[in-house]
DNA sequence: GGTTGACCTTAACCTTGGGGTAAGGTTTAA
DNA sequence: TTAAACCTTACCCCAAGGTTAAGGTCAACC
């Protein structure tokens, strides 16, 4: 299997696939002519990282998945944990982004929303009188 | 007012400020010897800039919000337009975190979290065979 | 044999929103 | 006087690739 067909099969693209391998999360083999060659084992790697990523996994984290991947002796109950990492995280992040979302809701709903100049949503950003709540952005600290 | 009591005033870094002045979203004065000056409007200007970002305005749409911020002849209506289309890609981020989150939650539901090396969660991630629904990333193609 | 088009290769620059550090000038206070 | 605490520009760094560029390869068709 060429570059082409493994992103194919794996809904990556072939500038990704070429990356992860920069990071080293994989090696492809190479045939005479220099052109990549994936086996089964990598397109099982590649799915991985494809749906990994797909569900907010870092590539680095990525990497620790792989290495329990590849860990005979590996503990299922490390992997669920890695996994209840991630939704922890996710959770922080929804919150987060709720939290933008309802100060957004806010200000939308001081706004008359008219032909007029005046506008309580550009008072409420720039005016440092007003006590209002902005959430900050941040993906939390990991 | 130099750019560290600036920074002070609006929670940004000193950073950030030289940052967002070379994107070309403000004009700092200078001083006879070289600094930086911010007087009340930059001051407010900065403080948009702050809090706009931090309920999820790229620089790009700050730069548009300042826009209107200048214009004294503008619409309300289209700066709530605007805050309700910010609403909008916020809802498809967290739509697209909550499917992320789903999914996890599914894979950590069908492990074990043993000793054992058996994880439901890496053959789901891995094998092909495997129909589940993987959320893509994507914040949305704008 | 020649050519076209679809592959593949590496390299290098672009993105977002700054963080970090270097190397140096200024100001202020002890 | 000298050290601390400012300020300046300039450079490289991050994730996770996208986007050319410039070229090698391969298969099919005439």
């Amino acid at each position: 299997m060429n570059i082409g067909q493994a992103a194919e099969a794996t809904g990556l693209s072939t500038k990704s696939i070429r990356y992860y391998e920069s990071q080293g999360l994989l090696q492809a083999q190479r045939q005479a002519n220099g052109y990549r060659h994936y086996d089964r084992a990598c397109i099982r790697r590649l799915t991985l990282l494809s749906r990994a990523r797909s569900v907010g996994f870092s590539l680095q984290e990525c990497a620790e998945l792989l290495a329990l991947f590849d860990d005979q002796k590996r503990h299922s109950k490390d992997v669920k944990r890695a996994v209840q990492h991630k939704i922890a995280q996710l959770d922080k992040q929804l919150d987060n982004l709720t939290r933008m979302r309802n100060t957004l809701e806010e200000l939308a709903h001081r706004c008359t929303g008219d032909e007029k100049p005046q506008c309580a949503i550009l008072s409420d950003l720039s005016e440092s009188e007003r006590p209002m709540t902005f959430t900050l952005l941040e993906d939390s600290h990991e």
